[in-house]
DNA sequence: GCGACAG
DNA sequence: ATCTTGTCGC
Protein backbone atom coordinates (compact mmCIF):
# COMPACT_ATOMS: atom_id res chain seq x y z
CA UNK A 1 0.00 0.00 0.00
CA UNK A 2 1.72 3.11 -1.38
CA UNK A 3 0.79 6.57 0.30
CA UNK A 4 -0.48 9.09 -2.41
CA UNK A 5 0.93 12.14 -0.29
CA UNK A 6 4.41 12.57 0.65
CA UNK A 7 6.45 15.03 2.54
CA UNK A 8 8.87 15.57 5.38
CA UNK A 9 7.88 14.43 8.54
CA UNK A 10 11.30 15.88 10.76
CA UNK A 11 10.10 19.28 10.27
CA UNK A 12 9.81 22.46 12.34
CA UNK A 13 6.46 23.08 13.29
CA UNK A 14 6.17 26.13 10.98
CA UNK A 15 6.73 24.13 7.97
CA UNK A 16 4.32 21.32 9.52
CA UNK A 17 1.66 24.14 9.65
CA UNK A 18 2.37 25.05 5.58
CA UNK A 19 1.85 21.71 4.79
CA UNK A 20 -1.21 21.45 7.27
CA UNK A 21 -2.54 24.37 5.26
CA UNK A 22 -1.75 23.42 1.95
CA UNK A 23 -3.14 19.65 2.12
CA UNK A 24 -6.42 20.65 4.10
CA UNK A 25 -7.72 21.66 0.04
CA UNK A 26 -7.03 17.83 -0.74
CA UNK A 27 -9.78 16.89 2.37
CA UNK A 28 -12.76 16.23 0.21
CA UNK A 29 -16.15 14.97 2.27
CA UNK A 30 -17.78 12.90 0.45
CA UNK A 31 -20.81 10.03 1.44
CA UNK A 32 -19.07 6.91 3.09
CA UNK A 33 -20.18 3.98 1.47
CA UNK A 34 -22.93 1.67 2.74
CA UNK A 35 -21.02 -1.22 2.20
CA UNK A 36 -18.69 -0.69 5.71
CA UNK A 37 -16.89 -4.38 5.92
CA UNK A 38 -13.55 -3.73 6.86
CA UNK A 39 -12.93 -1.23 10.13
CA UNK A 40 -9.26 -0.60 10.74
CA UNK A 41 -7.97 1.24 14.11
CA UNK A 42 -4.93 2.71 15.11
CA UNK A 43 -3.33 3.49 18.35
CA UNK A 44 0.08 4.27 20.13
CA UNK A 45 1.18 3.93 23.63
CA UNK A 46 4.45 5.58 25.27
CA UNK A 47 6.99 4.93 27.97
CA UNK A 48 7.18 7.54 30.76
CA UNK A 49 9.09 9.67 28.75
CA UNK A 50 8.58 9.22 25.81
CA UNK A 51 11.59 7.48 24.12
CA UNK A 52 9.70 4.31 23.79
CA UNK A 53 6.54 3.98 21.62
CA UNK A 54 4.19 0.80 20.93
CA UNK A 55 1.82 1.02 17.66
CA UNK A 56 -0.77 -1.45 16.87
CA UNK A 57 -3.19 -1.20 13.78
CA UNK A 58 -6.42 -3.40 14.38
CA UNK A 59 -8.03 -4.56 11.41
CA UNK A 60 -11.32 -5.79 12.38
CA UNK A 61 -14.23 -7.70 9.83
CA UNK A 62 -17.56 -6.74 11.29
CA UNK A 63 -20.76 -7.83 9.78
CA UNK A 64 -23.93 -5.21 10.30
CA UNK A 65 -27.14 -6.38 12.12
CA UNK A 66 -29.45 -4.37 9.97
CA UNK A 67 -27.41 -1.24 10.24
CA UNK A 68 -27.74 -1.02 14.49
CA UNK A 69 -24.48 -2.58 15.59
CA UNK A 70 -21.63 -4.28 14.36
CA UNK A 71 -19.72 -7.53 15.13
CA UNK A 72 -16.44 -7.96 14.55
CA UNK A 73 -16.36 -11.83 12.96
CA UNK A 74 -12.26 -11.70 12.10
CA UNK A 75 -9.54 -9.06 13.70
CA UNK A 76 -5.91 -8.73 12.45
CA UNK A 77 -3.70 -7.09 14.78
CA UNK A 78 0.10 -5.53 13.41
CA UNK A 79 2.11 -4.49 16.01
CA UNK A 80 5.39 -2.06 16.02
CA UNK A 81 7.56 -1.36 19.02
CA UNK A 82 9.76 2.30 18.11
CA UNK A 83 12.87 2.97 19.61
CA UNK A 84 12.97 6.80 18.94
CA UNK A 85 10.29 8.95 19.14
CA UNK A 86 11.34 12.20 16.91
CA UNK A 87 8.48 14.44 17.14
CA UNK A 88 7.18 16.27 20.31
CA UNK A 89 3.14 16.13 21.18
CA UNK A 90 2.01 19.58 20.25
CA UNK A 91 -1.74 20.02 20.43
CA UNK A 92 -2.01 20.81 16.50
CA UNK A 93 0.59 19.29 15.52
CA UNK A 94 -0.29 15.39 16.57
CA UNK A 95 0.00 13.14 13.39
CA UNK A 96 3.72 14.74 12.73
CA UNK A 97 4.28 12.97 15.99
CA UNK A 98 2.01 9.62 14.96
CA UNK A 99 2.08 9.05 11.45
CA UNK A 100 5.58 8.51 11.06
CA UNK A 101 5.12 5.93 14.05
CA UNK A 102 2.37 4.53 11.66
CA UNK A 103 3.81 4.17 8.55
CA UNK A 104 5.12 0.57 9.21
CA UNK A 105 2.41 -0.55 9.79
CA UNK A 106 0.14 -0.08 7.02
CA UNK A 107 3.09 -1.22 5.39
CA UNK A 108 2.93 -4.99 5.90
CA UNK A 109 -0.96 -4.95 5.11
CA UNK A 110 -2.63 -6.19 1.78
CA UNK A 111 -6.31 -6.48 3.34
CA UNK A 112 -8.34 -3.60 1.43
CA UNK A 113 -9.96 -1.01 4.69
CA UNK A 114 -13.00 0.46 4.18
CA UNK A 115 -12.84 3.37 6.97
CA UNK A 116 -9.85 4.02 9.46
CA UNK A 117 -10.97 5.21 12.94
CA UNK A 118 -8.96 7.19 15.10
CA UNK A 119 -8.17 8.55 18.56
CA UNK A 120 -7.70 12.40 17.67
CA UNK A 121 -9.74 14.91 15.61
CA UNK A 122 -10.36 15.39 11.67
CA UNK A 123 -11.30 18.14 10.49
CA UNK A 124 -12.38 19.35 14.03
CA UNK A 125 -8.58 21.26 13.26
CA UNK A 126 -6.95 24.50 13.60
CA UNK A 127 -6.29 24.47 9.92
CA UNK A 128 -8.85 21.71 8.63
CA UNK A 129 -6.08 18.37 8.86
CA UNK A 130 -6.26 16.53 12.33
CA UNK A 131 -4.09 13.52 12.57
CA UNK A 132 -7.24 11.34 11.13
CA UNK A 133 -7.66 13.60 8.07
CA UNK A 134 -3.81 13.29 7.17
CA UNK A 135 -3.37 9.59 8.20
CA UNK A 136 -7.04 8.88 5.68
CA UNK A 137 -5.37 11.49 2.91
CA UNK A 138 -1.89 9.92 3.03
CA UNK A 139 -3.68 6.16 2.34
CA UNK A 140 -6.54 7.85 -0.16
CA UNK A 141 -8.60 5.70 2.74
CA UNK A 142 -11.86 7.00 4.29
CA UNK A 143 -11.01 8.19 7.71
CA UNK A 144 -13.03 9.13 10.81
CA UNK A 145 -11.14 11.50 14.36
CA UNK A 146 -12.87 10.11 17.71
CA UNK A 147 -11.43 11.76 20.09
CA UNK A 148 -11.76 11.91 23.96
CA UNK A 149 -11.33 15.73 24.45
CA UNK A 150 -12.01 19.18 22.40
CA UNK A 151 -9.27 20.26 20.74
CA UNK A 152 -11.05 23.61 19.03
CA UNK A 153 -14.54 24.62 18.61
CA UNK A 154 -17.74 25.59 20.39
CA UNK A 155 -20.69 23.44 21.15
CA UNK A 156 -23.22 22.88 23.42
CA UNK A 157 -23.98 20.50 26.08
CA UNK A 158 -25.60 17.41 24.21
CA UNK A 159 -28.51 15.75 25.86
CA UNK A 160 -27.81 12.86 28.43
CA UNK A 161 -28.76 9.46 26.46
CA UNK A 162 -26.96 7.69 23.97
CA UNK A 163 -27.09 8.53 20.38
CA UNK A 164 -27.96 12.14 21.21
CA UNK A 165 -25.44 15.03 19.89
CA UNK A 166 -24.57 18.18 18.99
CA UNK A 167 -22.90 20.32 16.27
CA UNK A 168 -19.31 20.91 17.26
CA UNK A 169 -18.25 24.35 15.41
CA UNK A 170 -15.52 26.60 14.27
CA UNK A 171 -17.13 30.17 13.98
CA UNK A 172 -20.11 29.38 11.88
CA UNK A 173 -18.48 26.45 9.97
CA UNK A 174 -19.65 23.16 11.91
CA UNK A 175 -16.92 20.66 11.72
CA UNK A 176 -18.13 17.36 13.71
CA UNK A 177 -20.26 16.12 16.46
CA UNK A 178 -20.19 16.40 19.86
CA UNK A 179 -21.65 12.51 21.06
CA UNK A 180 -22.85 10.95 24.32
CA UNK A 181 -21.68 7.34 23.21
CA UNK A 182 -22.81 6.21 26.67
CA UNK A 183 -24.96 7.52 29.32
CA UNK A 184 -23.85 9.53 31.76
CA UNK A 185 -20.40 9.48 30.79
CA UNK A 186 -18.33 12.40 28.65
CA UNK A 187 -19.16 13.08 25.24
CA UNK A 188 -16.84 12.21 22.29
CA UNK A 189 -15.74 14.99 19.82
CA UNK A 190 -16.06 13.23 16.10
CA UNK A 191 -15.37 14.38 13.03
CA UNK A 192 -14.79 13.31 9.81
CA UNK A 193 -11.15 12.30 8.24
CA UNK A 194 -11.62 11.96 4.78
CA UNK A 195 -14.15 10.57 2.54
CA UNK A 196 -16.73 10.72 4.92
CA UNK A 197 -19.05 12.87 6.03
CA UNK A 198 -20.10 14.48 9.36
CA UNK A 199 -23.08 12.33 9.71
CA UNK A 200 -21.85 9.20 8.67
CA UNK A 201 -18.95 9.64 10.60
CA UNK A 202 -21.17 10.04 13.86
CA UNK A 203 -23.43 6.94 13.14
CA UNK A 204 -20.85 5.11 12.30
CA UNK A 205 -18.83 5.66 15.64
CA UNK A 206 -22.47 5.50 17.45
CA UNK A 207 -23.09 1.82 15.63
CA UNK A 208 -19.68 1.13 17.15
CA UNK A 209 -20.04 2.27 20.66
CA UNK A 210 -21.66 -0.87 22.02
CA UNK A 211 -21.20 -1.19 25.99
CA UNK A 212 -18.36 1.56 26.38
CA UNK A 213 -17.95 5.31 26.45
CA UNK A 214 -15.49 4.51 23.69
CA UNK A 215 -15.91 2.58 20.38
CA UNK A 216 -14.55 -1.11 20.01
CA UNK A 217 -12.24 -0.65 17.90
CA UNK A 218 -10.48 1.97 19.58
CA UNK A 219 -10.92 0.02 22.70
CA UNK A 220 -9.39 -3.03 21.46
CA UNK A 221 -5.76 -1.43 19.91
CA UNK A 222 -5.81 0.85 23.03
CA UNK A 223 -5.75 -2.30 25.16
CA UNK A 224 -3.43 -4.11 23.03
CA UNK A 225 -1.11 -1.08 22.96
CA UNK A 226 -1.09 -0.63 26.57
CA UNK A 227 -0.38 -4.25 27.15
CA UNK A 228 2.78 -4.27 24.58
CA UNK A 229 4.13 -1.14 27.29
CA UNK A 230 3.35 -2.46 30.49
CA UNK A 231 5.49 -6.03 29.25
CA UNK A 232 8.10 -4.17 28.43
CA UNK A 233 8.04 -2.21 31.92
CA UNK A 234 7.54 -5.03 33.39
CA UNK A 235 11.22 -6.49 32.05
C1' DG B 1 -0.65 39.44 27.71
C1' DC B 2 -4.02 35.45 28.85
C1' DG B 3 -6.31 31.21 28.31
C1' DA B 4 -6.96 26.94 25.55
C1' DC B 5 -4.69 23.15 24.15
C1' DA B 6 -6.29 15.82 20.15
C1' DG B 7 -2.51 12.11 22.45
C1' DA C 1 0.05 10.13 26.66
C1' DT C 2 1.90 8.48 31.69
C1' DC C 3 2.07 8.22 37.07
C1' DT C 4 -1.36 6.15 40.67
C1' DT C 5 -5.40 4.32 45.38
C1' DG C 6 -8.96 5.03 46.99
C1' DT C 7 -13.32 6.80 46.64
C1' DC C 8 -17.66 8.94 45.35
C1' DG C 9 -21.81 8.46 42.41
C1' DC C 10 -24.94 6.06 39.45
Amino acid sequence: MLPVINHPWNVKTSDARDIQSRLRQQVILTPLSDSIYTIAAVDVSYTRWDKIGYAVLGIFSVINDNGNEAFTIKEELIKTRIDSVNFPYIPGYFSFREIPILLPLFETISTKIDVIIVDGQGIAHPRGLGLASHLGLIFDIPSIGCAKSKLIGEYSEPGMHKGDYSDLHIKNRIVGTVLRSKEKCRPLFVSPGYKCTIEDARKMILKLCTKYRLCEPIRRVDEISKTLRKSYQNK
